[in-house]
Parts: structure tokens; sequence; C-alpha cells
DNA sequence: TCGGGGAATCGAACCGGTTCGATCTAGGAG
DNA sequence: CTCCTAGATCGAACCGGTTCGATTCCCCGA
């Protein structure tokens, strides 16, 4: 079941049957026929390890992404199956890499123990040292999600401040003058997670343009979080009127706790944010948000990967991704609940 | 930086830095001391490749799931992660393989190419020719699921027959007399899918015993489908006052679905199933369910991977797990809705 | 008729580990 | 003092491919 073994009962050299199963050098039609029928007759396929240590190269690509510690969103499940969707089809599997808090270990065995022949890397952080570790060592990666200095490296992210930005435009131009912001949990945001800050920039810069009067919250990746955290927005000034959020995993439980508070989204409250456009239609109202185009960065993520394996030399490319807001039910005009500040030309 | 490079700098032969790494045969303290010096100066890792073509074990398990081209549900996501992380306590890794139509490619890599030493196989059907491939060439493996007769082969499963059961006594027992099942799509029970089978097995079994008016239905793996489906079953028969589900992309749609058409959930309707009980708190009122042990599956199927690539001659193992049913706030007792054929014993 | 050149094939080395058998040495028993 | 054994180390073969240089053979032009 070996090249050895074709060769033999081919009756040529385990060159030959490498040459003509490689096409690498030209090799007789007789012999080539001959090859092919007792390839086909034994179904030899040639070792992958092998041939690994031979050239080099291993045909993985490591998808490096969070441990399960951190509950995982709809967005990440998303991530991981376009990814190994377009790695097949340019022949190339995928191994997942959890990068936990003792990441070296995970990445030794991926580098040190040359696994993969590239990575892409999840959950970026602004200051990210597994992206410099791969940095430092050139080796080839590309990363979903940008650093603070993302400048000469290979990445493929989402706009997080222009998008909030546009939700808080949006939510003001409907009248919203008191808007809270839910952000992934607080050892997130500590930790330097990439969305979490520059959304959180992008809604605190549009919110002093438009003159708003704003509150920020962490927030638990779950639904029991997201009930708690509506409560203390809710709480904390209770004429709030909208508020934007990036926690997918948190989005069922902040619209319980408007229904629980009474408020009717959107007559009420309004609610909009960045989540994938998949699960902002499982909520009632459907979300009207900036749809994260999961799917269409793991695919753009391969492609600049495999670019960067093909061509070592080549310079850096990335992907900013702008996705426009999609207008669904969850957004409406502010109405004049009984606390709240309107302004003074509503009708009678 | 390989292992003859250390080797010479350690004025030994090759075989010595093997030994003294593997610990396979002894070696004197002062020879070993040496060489871990110079093996942490130079941060030498062995080679995976060349490993694995030496002793034909690649320390790296498949995990064969479901094209993209089906939606993914919460509960994969959770499979995937937990493998991933009890795989690594291992020391094993993770590759990904989606199994699509050509599920012939993709096997072909992962086995013909000797790239895994074993596998686990998600999303099982009852006649899953997966599954028989593997069985036939004794390859180990173990399934997520149970086919029609698993017995002689390495599984973990979910009771759905028993599960769905409960759910039915559960709605019976509150008085609940026309009840309906939204099962997976119907693309996927035609293709032989387990829990759509068992699923609806159970649901059909418990209905006649406690003697219900019932209707089954297939819907897409999505919230609008869900919706649509709803307005279905109320549209063929308004008395509905329950149902029972397997599918948890549709939830969300089927919530939207009964609270467009006026039915307040749980005192007008009862919506109760089988889902991970993560998804389940996400919907308002939080779902009364069988939730799901994703990651306690996902764990028990890589221990017993692991206890077959050990045990090569071990006798195929398996669990079968039945969680209870989590009572949350989604069923109620059957009320007296304007069209409902309710019992002679209501109050006045 | 002879030489040159290209196509087809072969043998051997190599990738980087593991492992078997052999050699060498030192220490303890007889 | 000799013999035996166990411990430490080495060299070589092997895993299953790829690839380089050399060899053979045939056809064509001079």
């Amino acid at each position: 079941m070996n090249i050895g073994e074709i060769a033999r009962r081919a009756g040529v050299s385990r060159s030959t049957v490498s040459y003509a199963l490689s096409g690498k050098r030209p090799v007789s039609d007789d012999t080539r026929r001959k090859i092919q029928q007792v390839v086909d007759e034994l179904g030899y396929r040639p070792s992958a390890s092998a041939r690994a240590l031979a050239n080099g190269r291993t045909s993985t690509i490591g998808l490096v992404f969070p441990p399960a510690g951190n509950h995982y969103t709809g967005m990440q499940l998303d991530f991981i199956g376009s990814v190994v969707e377009a790695a097949a089809t340019y022949d190339y599997d995928v191994l997942l890499s959890p990068s936990g808090v003792d990441s070296d270990r995970s990445f030794q065995r991926l580098l040190g123990e040359r696994r993969v022949d590239g990575a892409i890397l999840m959950e970026i952080r602004l200051e990210d040292d597994r992206a410099e570790h791969l940095a430092t060592l050139d080796f080839p990666s590309v990363a979903i999600g940008r650093t603070a200095r993302p400048e000469g490296s290979w990445w493929v992210g989402l706009d997080h401040t222009a998008l909030v930005q546009r939700c808080v435009h949006h939510l003001a131009d409907l009248g919203h003058r008191r808007v809270a912001f839910v952000n992934r949990p607080e050892q997130l945001l500590r930790a330097g997670y990439e969305s979490a800050h520059r959304g959180l920039d992008g809604f605190t810069k549009a919110a002093a343009e438009r003159g708003l009067t704003v509150r920020t919250y962490c927030c638990g990746d779950d639904a029991a979080s997201g009930q708690t955290c509506l409560e203390r927005i809710l709480h904390d000034d209770p004429a709030t009127t909208a508020l934007v959020t990036l926690n997918e995993a948190a989005l069922g439980g902040l619209y319980r706790g408007l229904a629980e508070a009474g408020r009717h989204v959107p007559r009420d409250f309004s609610v909009t944010g960045v989540v994938a456009g998949r699960w902002a239609e499982t909520v009632t109202p459907q979300l009207t948000a900036a749809d994260v185009p999961a799917a269409e960065m793991g695919r753009l993520a391969v492609d600049l990967l495999v670019e960067r394996l093909d061509h070592p030399d080549a310079p850096p490319r990335h992907h900013l991704l702008v996705p426009p807001i999609s207008l669904r039910a969850s957004t409406g005009p502010a109405g004049t609940t009984p606390i709240a500040d309107a302004g003074p030309d509503t009708t009678p």
C-alpha cells in the first residue's frame, strides 16, 4: 500500500510512479496507464505524513480560536464553517487550535512541530501577543480582526468604529437622546478585544458629535447577563430610549429585560447594534443591525492566506469591511415615554 | 533545527537525543542535562510530520462535520468546541473535515492519506454510509449519534425518542390535546437524520398513548421558516395549543409566529422540545426543554475515541444520554382558547 | 554512418524523526 | 582475577514519499 508496492506491481521504479502521479516529469502514456491501473486497483493514496516530510509542506492551515471558557457566539461558528469550506477548495485541511491562557502550548504544537503551513487568528486583541509572535517569526498568518497597528500585516477586519457610529447616528436621526451601549464582557474589554474597544470608541465619538446623553455597559456573553444588564440600564437612567450592542449572545436577554420592564420594541425603546445577520433575525422584533458578514470574512481570510503561502514575498494585503445597516424592525422614532426628555416639537 | 543538529551540539548521536527526549531507554543524567540545555537554547521541537511518518501515528483526530450548506446550529458549535478542548487534554489535535455531498473526497484525504488516527462523526443518519464505511475498514471512530443498528460500534448519543416522549407527556399532563411537532428540515428527514427520525417516532408513539390529536411538520433551519411553519400550524388547526420542536434554529421564528398570531406563551400556547440549554434561555419566555448536553457529549466522544485508540481490541462502548427536562417558562396548563375543544370540566 | 539531443526511466540521496541490535564500559559476584 | 550483567551510547535501517543527476534508448540531421 505504499509507493514501492505500486512500483513493483507496475514493473517500474518508485520515482517513475512519483512522476507519473505528480506530472512533474514526462512519463510515457503506456507507463502512466499501467501505473494508474495499479493505483486504482489498490486504491492507493500517498501518505500525507511522508509527503509533508519530503516537501516541507503539510497542506494544512491552523485556525486559532478562543477556548470554550468564553461562550461561543454564532458568529464564530460561521467563521469556522466558512474557513473550512474555503480551505477545502484550495485543498487545504484545517487544524483547530484552542488558544487558551497557555497559548504557548498550543502555539508550540502548531508552529514548533510544523503541523501547519499557515494560520488564521480569530478574536484579535488590540495588543495581540499571538499576532506579534507570528509576525516576528515571519510565519504566514492572517488575522480575522485588526490590531492597534496593523500596518505591514495581513488581516481581514470589520470597521467596528464606523459601524457603531452609524448605529448611533441612526438612533440620533430617529430622535433618541439617551442611549446606552452594551459591550462585550468586561474581561474581554480589559484583555483588549478589538471589537469591544473600537466599538466603544465609535459609540463615544458619535454620541459626542450628536450631543447625546449616554452610558456604557459591559455585559456577559449570555442571556441572563443581558437581562440584568438591561435592568441596570433602566435603573441608572429610566429615560433611556435606545441601546446599541455588540453582544450577540446577550441579545435575547436584553429583549427579555425590555419585555419585563414593559417597554415595547420599537415603540418605547429602540435596539440596534452589530450582529451576524442570521442571529439578528431570530429575535422578535427582528433586529436592525449592521450584519457581520462572517462567512465572507472567513473566505477572504483563507484567500489571503493562500496568496501569502503561494507568494512568500507578496506585500501585505487586507480587507476592511463596512457592511451596511440592515433596517429591520427594532428601531423607531423616539416616542414620548413618561420620563423622557422629549423635544419641544411633539404633537399635542 | 533538527535532531541531528541537537545531537551535534550536544556531542552525542541522534539516537541518544531521541531516547533522552522520549525516555524510552535510560540515558545518564549528565547526557540528559546537556541535551536538554541545547534543546532549550535552540527552542527545538521535533517535527510532527517526521514523527508521524516514523511511528505511524499522527496524534490528530478528524472531526467530520456537516457542510455549511446546512445552516449550523448552536449545538454543533458546542460539539466542536468541546471536542477540541477534550482532545487537547489527551495531546491530540483536531482536523476538521466537511463531509459534503462528495463525502468521498474528504474521506479520502482523512483516511486514504492517513492524516488522522481516528475520527468523530457528527450529524449521524440512521443508514449512514460514512459510519458503515469506517466500520468495514475497522477504522477507529466514534459517532455522535446512533445509527439504526448501532450494535458493535462506538457512539455517544441522545435518546431522542425518550426525550420527545417526555415532552409530549409533559404537555398531555398539562391538559393539551392538540399538539404539533416541528421537525428538522424535510431534506434532512428524508436523508435519514437520526434525531429527526427518532424524535418523530417518540412523538407519534407518545401521542398515540395519550390519545392526542397531532400534526407533524418539517421546518427549515432558520427563523423565517419557523415563522411560516407556525402560520401553517395555526392555519391547519387553529385549536392547536402546544408544540414540540427539535429545531433549535427555527425557535425564534416559532415564537415570532405565535406573537403575531396573538397567542401568548405560555397562557394560550405551550412550547417545548429538545434544544441546547444555552439557546433555550435566549428566548422569552425561556423554553422548557430537554437540554442537549452538547459539551458533555463532545467530551465523551473524545474519551471513547482515545480509549479505542489506546486499546485497539477493546469491546465497543457507548453512552446513551437522557437529560432531564428543564422546567422553564414556556409551558402551562391548556387554557380555554376560543376555538379549543376544551373538556367538559371547565369552570363556568 | 556517426554524433547530438531529447524523452523516458532508474538509482540514490534526502526529509527528520524512531528503534533495533551491537558495542563499550564499569561494577558486583564467584 | 575472571566472568557476567546491566547501563549508556552508537550506527544503521526504516517509515514513505520527492527530487536530482545519471543512464539508456531512439530519432534526426550532418
